[in-house]
DNA sequence: AATAAACTGTTTATGTCATACGCGATTGAG
DNA sequence: CTCAATCGCGTATGACATAAACAGTTTATT
């Protein structure tokens, strides 16, 4: 029950702090951290150990506080992730970039991806849960947006094609995450050992390994599914 | 360190597990639950209450039992998850759908959309860990590419497209988790006011929200994007 | 039939986590 | 100078997964 009660007052907070619009308090000793402060050391963490590791415990220890004074910076571990997200800055500047829209979002979603790549706990971070975007991700909103300026396209249809592309970053950053290579030809093995016995019912499936579907990742894991969205689009745009 | 410490055993238990090839034991007493029935239970409970709801207490509760009594039946939480995953059966049979890959793929994407529709859970369930497929998942696997056999593409394009399709629904399940009609509109308010006072920083973005590219989701939400992507296939194909 | 082994469900304990509550110390406003 | 606001912290609390030890039950072996 309290973990979904959200008031009004909560959700103003929470803005308020990512977007850095909290006036300091004029009495009391000087605090010795500050709500960034904290985020940035809670997202070294993460590089560093994953997600998992961010706990506010944890985080304390790396402040050299007790956990219980970071609640004075950030009003809870779900605001910090928040604030964790929205560290990473603004978007690149893709304005310069010759050649319409297509080369434009291309290169929105390779900083995009990049920005996965490096920092895979963003994912963890962003899903299954509201997403409260404070100025960080709003500027790559509005760069890939702008990328599509020039389409034709509605601005419904605008939005959908930006889903489309953050959704395909996401998975496979997601697919990144599931990925370990000793790990991986374990499993294989065994999955194969599975196969061997109840192969039968599973006819595609034994054609597709045999095929080498199932081998290893592309050099560039962004590309082919990039280029049969973007294809996609293009012809949405012919048809307008 | 222990979290992340999987032997091979481990996973051949989980594989057996999965797999129904557990020999019964001979001697003791008869036990009075089985794997698939705490499977079964933890699913209702996620159906009915989500999955942050499922846990070993709660579940065992639900069974009038105590929540160490699970640990009988099932090795650990992570593997009861794989269970209730599995638990959904096999894809359905898409082998008389006429007109080529086209209509059987959507087909196909329409069914997996239709499940996680249903149960949103799953996406959590699947979500940030190795997955383990089991019967069920592979049939699905298999239903998809097998959709796709007649389309000339080689085993890795076909793994590939078969990716970006289910790709495509769990950014929509995702998308749909977040969703919710009463807190929606009081988030929107909230980020309007804050556009407001900083809107000047995202031009594209105040556009799209002028031309309502941020109104109510689609009737369909799977279309849009399902048309640009088989689209984007389409091209690959004719390429070839 | 007697015994031992295998298996049952339970109680109790451990360690991790977020976070509520209240304390004494600090400090700027009046 | 005084005091209220604010600081950082110690100490709960309650949820969680799960380890360990135990007593009762059933069956295979002797």
């Amino acid at each position: 029950m309290a973990k979904t009660r959200n008031t009004t007052k909560d959700k103003q907070v929470r803005l308020a702090l990512l977007w850095g619009e909290n006036e300091s308090p004029s009495r009391g000793p000087k605090p010795s951290l500050s709500a960034a402060r904290v985020a940035e050391t809670a997202r070294h963490l993460a590089d560093a150990e994953g997600l998992d590791a961010v706990s506010m415990q944890r985080v304390a220890d790396e402040l050299g506080v007790s956990a219980m004074a970071l609640y004075r910076y950030v009003p809870g571990k779900a605001e910090l992730i928040d604030l964790m997200v929205d560290s990473f800055g603004t978007a690149p500047d893709l304005t310069d970039i010759e050649g319409g829209w297509r080369p434009r979002i291309t290169a929105w979603a390779r900083a995009c991806w990049a920005l996965y790549r490096a920092h895979p706990w963003v994912l963890g971070a962003t899903a299954m849960r509201r997403q409260v975007m404070g100025p960080g991700q709003l500027s790559w909103l509005d760069a890939a947006l702008a990328a599509l300026a020039d389409t034709g396209l509605t601005p419904v249809q605008r939005h959908d094609v930006f889903l489309l592309i953050i959704g395909h970053i996401r998975n496979l950053a997601q697919q990144m995450v599931e990925h370990d290579a000793d790990d991986e030809a374990e499993w294989n093995q065994l999955t194969a050992d599975v196969l061997a016995r109840h192969g039968g019912r599973f006819p595609a499936l034994m054609t597709a390994i045999a095929g080498g579907g199932f081998g290893p990742a592309h050099d560039d894991p962004l590309e082919f599914g990039l280029t049969v969205i973007l294809d996609g689009v293009q012809d949405l745009i012919d048809r307008c």
